[in-house]
DNA sequence: TGTTAGCACTCAGATATATAGAGTGCTAAC
DNA sequence: GTTAGCACTCTATATATCTGAGTGCTAACA
């Protein structure tokens, strides 16, 4: 079966109806309230296709539909598609925003006002991350050959953090070998970060090691690896308005509450969000990730639904903005918030130089390509 | 009437009983429970008497009794006056704590430590606030006459924070005697934190400024406002096991739950507490602070009780935890955690070195009485 | 005078039953 | 393809009934 465009449309007013209500919504409501003039009954038919489809379900036999997981889903998509041609302003709220950074000095205030001001301004809970720098850079590569099948490589990245790792070979190797590719994986990688290894210096490295191309993967895995593990280990998560959650009925209850506002304080999951933001990021998403109900990894979450969007401030300085809401939450308005925020931050951090604390020792970047 | 030994005796097995169950405890159980041997239709009539004291109630007609918040307080006054008598030790638990001190380095770090420790030992939510320097000192106090009947006084404190008020007389004051006035002020109060300034030194300067002591009085007060407000303004506190409060029915309804939760984020209720339990503690309490139900300002606590201890890092730093639980908490195993903690605090700090990054200037005070 | 057994009474909470209404699926007609 | 009509389902709400824990009071007892 096909979704046309009028099952869209149906599915549509379910969803913004429910909501609202937070209700299962019927046929005769559907019926009323879109512009297509159907009968309940037309539009009972249309919904019964759309359970088929699995985007709706019905909580129990003569109730209304309520959207599953995957017709969020449908919706999201279809949502983002459509900003994506939009590409929407929002100045006057940006303006308020920029207003509000310019008048904290201190970051951690400023993270704090961030979050206080989006759980006021969406009646969701929020979270953000403070930023810290991706850019760790490269310091020092080295493989040594363990016996003619094994090597053993490490990194040593800024602050000397160091990270070894055991490369099993399928076949032999020289020492004159080991020595090229250490020649070539320090003069290519050192003093590189994250960012800066892009899949064409990749390309670039391997078609220079020949043979040897599967190494150079493993060592970039470990590279990135002791990189993210050492940025996230410190990771600082500021949330706000998490008395919010006993606005939804479906999220209030005693034991579910009890649940999220452990997640909440813990923080443990929140950090796995914005890791998995940040690699979507580098992945090369548009920037606002969804994550519905199951798709997300905590327990806890599993009613709700977790909007986010990294920030940059220049410089390798990163950090994630989150909203965590209801499955019902209003997208659109979550999504126009997240990116107002996310413009203003880069914007704010533009023009001042970016942390009052930082030390601008920005490095010439080899150009390859 | 009087509260004779036995009637004591059946409101503590009354309030222990209702600890545990969190529910009406009946004429029955009591004469079952407690080692007195009385049938249930004599603890009825004790009942009785002690409902007529104010110390327990019916919910309702056909239900047993609950403590009121006057029932809670007798009961903890007379756990207090028992502690102090006993003067227990706990050496095993500081040792557990003071281990879990010693392991960690940054004050931040250590403070999340305690109340997470706190939290999971007493299953109940906890609070702590960053030490603060109670030390800030006066570098200035002027007296200027606007009139005979009125003077500006302006108060300067380290970190060149002012604050100024007008003091309105009984009398006319001539020039000389504010000139004197200005000068036994400033002599005798600059550099002087709060804690500094004792009762000894008070009363010693208003002897000497006669019949303007009034005035003095006035001046302390601003001292002491502009000292507090700058030490709280900057006040961080640190909250754990926000969830715990569903363990108990009483206060996991989602109304009430909604609004505790929305206290503990803002933190400003709980910078209250903090500010109270300091400032008794100054006035000479053995330390040890209980807040029953109504005793609490904030209204999202009126079903709680909190029981707070300051702690002392020595130098003038200093600091509290709270636990925050239900009205039925178990207040001897609250106060003692608490104890051990302050202890290993203290403790802990008097070996190391206070905190790393504190500067050590300190100051002989002029000793005066 | 204090203690206790006995009994009628009260009331919250659990259980069972009836009712209303929102909403569906299906059929037959347009 | 759309719609009106109708039987059917199931939740939520209201209502009545029952149960038991617990009380207060009285009268008898030590």
């Amino acid at each position: 079966m096909e979704l046309d465009s009028r099952k869209a449309t149906i599915l549509d007013a379910i969803i913004q109806t429910y909501m609202e209500t937070g209700e299962p919504v019927g046929s005769r409501t559907i019926s009323k309230y879109t512009d297509l003039h159907l009968s309940s009954a037309t539009i009972r038919n249309e919904m019964s296709d759309l359970e088929e489809l699995g985007l709706i379900v019905q909580p129990h036999t003569s109730a209304g539909r309520i959207p599953t997981d995957k017709g969020y889903r449908f919706y999201v998509n279809r949502l983002q598609e459509k900003q994506k041609k939009e590409e929407e302003t929002a100045q006057q709220e940006q303006a308020v925003n920029s207003l509000m950074i310019a008048r904290t000095s201190r970051m951690e205030e400023l993270l704090k006002k961030v979050v206080q001001y989006l759980a006021a301004n969406t009646q969701y809970t929020t979270m953000i991350s403070a930023p810290s720098y991706k850019r760790n850079k490269v310091k020092f590569i080295q493989l040594s050959k363990l016996n003619p099948r094994q090597l053993l490589n490490v990194v040593v990245i800024d602050g000397n953090i160091v990270k070894n790792h055991i490369i099993d070979l399928k076949d032999d190797i020289t020492d004159e070998q080991v020595l090229k590719l250490n020649l070539l994986l320090n003069t290519r990688l050192n003093g590189l970060s994250l960012a800066d290894i892009n899949l064409g210096l990749i390309s670039n490295i391997k078609e220079e090691a020949g043979e040897h191309s599967s190494i150079v993967n493993e060592v970039l895995d470990t590279i990135a690896d002791v990189i993210r593990a050492e940025t996230d280990e410190n990771m600082e998560i500021y949330t706000s308005g998490a008395n919010n959650i006993f606005k939804y009925p479906e999220l209030a209850d005693g034991q579910k509450a009890s649940r999220l506002i452990s997640t909440l304080e813990t923080k443990d999951s929140l950090k796995e969000l914005v890791k998995d933001t940040e690699e979507q990021e580098a992945n090369g998403s548009d920037g606002i990730q969804v994550y519905i109900g199951d798709e997300n990894s905590d327990d806890s979450m599993k009613d709700c639904s977790v909007v986010t969007a990294s920030y940059d401030l220049g410089e390798g300085l990163q950090g994630t903005i989150g909203i965590i809401g209801p499955k019902r939450m209003d997208y659109e308005r979550v999504m126009e918030n997240l990116k107002t925020m996310k413009a203003s931050l880069n914007e704010a951090f533009k023009k001042q130089p970016a942390i009052p604390d930082h030390k601008k020792e920005r490095e010439v970047v080899p150009d390859i390509e």
